[in-house]
DNA sequence: TAAGTATGTTAAG
DNA sequence: TTAACCTACTTAC
């Protein structure tokens, strides 16, 4: 479940578990392991979230930098921890709860210095305060790319995946293929506060869900659904099947290596 | 049991 | 543009 909202999530639920206690760092693969022993038993005093990326700050200003990738999952649980399966890169314990982390990209320790330079690469993010979407607009309103390319692209917006993406611009009406250039002001303005809310919600309820109460299968007299992934959205993995809102059939059709979802019957401006 | 797919990114060519 | 990486789940046989 990997966007943004997952790792807000994970920031907050780290710091909930083990904010100011010491913890117990170890690697159980193998992969982690000289990391874990630096941080091993120091103090955790700050979680951070900065798009897909998420800080544990230990005493010392050093940090565990981690990156979900397309894989990786974080399992949390209360002691004593159950003999975990498959390979954990690292397993956090604390004075009631372990978490264990497994498949990331990346799972690294790093300074402050460093940390800064993976944030200074990232676009705004929809989830921090201190986010700045005049910095995205300068892009997409320059870009000749397609605005889903732009949506995904960690430099213009940081956080947003290939759900987020195809959902916003589903509930705007607006075509994955028009270029940045051409959106204006206004339709941009609309998408960022609309990825705000979404992406709040998402931290909120730990999955996304996109679509508006009018349109449940319940209030469009539909027989009720049952989306694989959890949430409920418009069109991300529905190819195929009918438009909520208009019945045109879902499409698909892979962008720089990701598949996009769309409906050509709602999405034509 | 095997094959296919996935909410992502990086490095090589 | 392509392959590589990492794990878990679903579907096909």
């Amino acid at each position: 479940m990997p966007e943004g909202h997952t790792i807000h999530r994970l920031a907050a639920d780290h710091l909930g578990l083990f904010g100011g206690q010491q913890l117990a760092v170890t690697s159980p693969q193998g992969r982690f392991a000289a990391g874990a022993a630096v941080v091993d038993g120091q103090v955790l005093e700050r979680a951070d979230a900065h798009g897909k990326h998420l800080f544990l700050g230990f005493a010392d200003r050093r940090w565990v930098h981690v990156h979900l990738g397309l894989y990786g999952k974080v399992a949390f649980g209360r002691l004593p921890a159950p003999s975990s399966r498959g390979a954990v890169r690292m397993l956090l314990t604390g004075r009631t709860h372990y978490a264990e982390l497994r498949g990331p990209t990346a799972c690294e320790l790093v300074t402050d210095a460093d940390k800064a330079v993976i944030a200074a690469r990232l676009g705004p993010d929809p989830l921090r305060a201190d986010a700045d979407p005049e910095r995205a607009w300068q892009m997409i309103s320059r870009s000749r790319a397609p605005v889903a390319a732009l949506l995904t692209d960690q430099a213009v917006v940081a956080g947003v995946g290939n759900v987020y993406r195809a959902e916003v611009l589903f509930r705007h009406g607006i075509d994955p293929a028009r270029a940045g250039r051409s959106l204006t002001r206004a339709e941009w303005e609309v998408i960022w506060a609309d990825l705000v809310t979404l992406m709040r919600q998402g931290v909120d309820d730990n999955r996304i869900d996109t679509v508006r109460p009018e349109h449940t299968p319940e209030a469009m007299g539909r027989p009720a659904r049952q989306d694989a992934h959890g949430g409920e959205v418009y069109v991300y993995r529905r190819a195929g099947q009918p438009c909520l809102v208009c019945g045109t059939a879902v499409r698909t059709e892979p962008l720089r290596a990701r598949n996009l979802f769309w409906c050509p019957g709602c999405q034509s401006r």
